[in-house]
DNA sequence: GGTAATTGTGGGGAAAGGTGGGTAACGGTC
DNA sequence: GACCGTTACCCACCTTTCCCCACAATTACC
């Protein structure tokens, strides 16, 4: 499942978010509206139920002697919760996650393909920064994106 | 798809900006008048629905460990939108792509190939400055532009 | 040149989306 | 078993978006 969009929501002091009402539908169609959520590179990944059940099915394969992918899953399985938007379409984030991704006041919300991904406004800005920097001073980059046919 | 032309609209106090009647003719044929709205390069880049079809299924097949290219899925990915012109022709563009773009009051539409854009009038203006300078100035441009028969 | 159609701009009102807060249930701790 | 903090479920309000209708300006067509 592929979302698109970005959105800016306000992160309470009860520690809940807002999530887009499109994502909303459209994850309403697959699993009675419940998502994923996890740790992972600074922000919260949210995958749909389907989803997500796929890529338990491929953790539980990794091999319990590889000890480098072991700490990946415990980490990212560890940090995995399942989540239902209240009536309003707000989820409440988890301490853990919120501390992790840095969560405070303004949250961006952006789609992805297979996923969405939450996001401190500061983070995100830093982020989109450094990637506007590097396509002006990186050809290869910019070509590599050219190559999408756009 | 191929659009041509430039046109000169205001953006309304609400976000609204009209589409170019001969755009949404063609628009209309592929989708239903339905079509993508993302931000690329200070502008937005327009794309009919099936040549958006096509880059999402390109941009789904970025590996997740690429970090840069990455970061350009989270930009451009994350600014799509789909939109479809209400009954006067006009669409409502989104706050975060209205400042990216920096689409206050005057706004130029231009058709390209594969896509059209918008921009806001001054940096439009600034955009074809730069371009009228550096063709004078810079001889391989020119040989590239006679290169292509013009 | 006059009339009709198309195009672009503005605004009102209903609906949806997002935010804040109150209260009751729940769970863990002392 | 009482207490405290957390979570879940309400309700209410404000803002934004959507869907109309109206009108001015321009273009096309007799």
């Amino acid at each position: 499942m592929i979302f698109r969009g970005r959105f800016e929501y306000t992160i309470d002091p009860k520690g809940r978010v807002n999530i887009p009402a499109p994502f909303r539908d459209r994850l309403q169609e697959s699993a009675q509206g419940s998502f994923f959520l996890t740790n992972f590179s600074d922000c919260l990944y949210a995958f749909a139920a389907d989803d997500w059940a796929r890529i338990e099915e491929r953790l539980s394969r990794v091999p319990s002697t590889d000890r480098k992918m072991n700490a990946f899953v415990r980490f990212f399985l560890g940090g995995a919760v399942e989540v239902v938007p209240d009536k309003q379409g707000r989820i409440l984030v988890p301490p853990s996650l919120r501390s992790y991704a840095g969560l405070e006041k303004e949250v961006v919300i952006l789609g992805m393909p297979n996923r969405f991904e939450i996001w401190s406004l500061a983070r995100w800005q830093e982020e989109i920064g450094r990637f506007e920097k590097e396509v002006h001073e990186d050809p290869g980059l910019a070509r590599e994106i050219s190559a999408l046919g756009i």
